[in-house]
DNA sequence: ACTAGGATGCCCT
DNA sequence: GGGCATCCTAGTA
């Protein structure tokens, strides 16, 4: 039977807890984000934890800077990173405020305003494409650094809102090491994805990239 | 299917 | 100046 989302918008409190917690409890939640030409709804279907200060993988690693400095503040904020010369990605700030844990959103399934997200995502090739990586999502939804700070629990006229959806059920949720981190970093399982969903992303090990002449 | 390499600019040492 | 929580295209098969 189906079961319609719930459109409630996820209070701060679920986002004051451990990071580790809340990931995985993102999974099957839905992402508003309004634009001037309109509503674009994202199903969360790819996550991964990062846990701040003492986090070999994370941004929070060697402290507070003018780029990072609001995963130190407190949860259910944005943090928008700029990567690779071209791309961003979306972070959501989780536990106390000091901590420094954030959760990457990295794939999803675009259920509403798709034709929105078609413009800015010329080389999908399906809908399923559009926001299967973290950079694609963060595109696809029309995320930059604008966003970054910006508040996800101040009521579904903001930019950006998380609602409480369709919870994916704790069976369907499968976790592996994080795409594209190293070293001590990719020692643990905190990649977070719902089982046989189309729009998650392949996952990629971690190379060190040769120097260019 | 899979792999390799280039794009491109900001952050931090 | 090295590296980057990535994506895309072209190549081989």
């Amino acid at each position: 039977m189906i079961v319609a989302p719930d459109r409630t918008p996820l209070p701060r409190d679920f986002f004051d807890r451990p990071v580790l917690e809340v990931a995985p409890d993102l999974l099957g939640r839905i992402l508003v984000r309004n634009t001037p030409d309109g509503p674009i709804e994202l199903r969360l279907t790819e996550v991964e934890a990062y846990e701040g200060e003492a986090d070999p993988g994370s941004h929070a690693y060697r402290g507070r800077t003018a780029r990072n400095s609001v995963m130190f503040g407190p949860p259910g904020y944005v943090y928008v990173y700029f990567t690779y010369g071209m791309w961003h990605c979306m972070n959501l700030v989780c536990g106390p405020e000091g901590k420094a844990g954030a959760v990457l959103l990295r794939a999803g399934e675009i259920t509403e305003g798709a034709e929105l997200t078609r413009e800015r995502r010329l080389s999908a090739r399906n809908d399923k494409e559009l926001a299967k990586g973290p950079a694609r999502l963060a595109t696809a939804l029309d995320v930059d650094r604008r966003l970054d700070g910006a508040d996800v629990c101040a009521g579904t006229d903001a930019p950006l809102t998380v609602l409480t959806g369709a919870p994916t059920d704790p069976s369907q949720v499968r976790t592996g090491p994080r795409t594209g981190v190293g070293g001590e970093g990719s020692v643990h399982p905190w990649r977070f994805w719902t089982a046989n969903d189309p729009t998650v992303s392949p996952y990629r090990a971690h190379s060190p990239r040769r120097r260019r002449t």
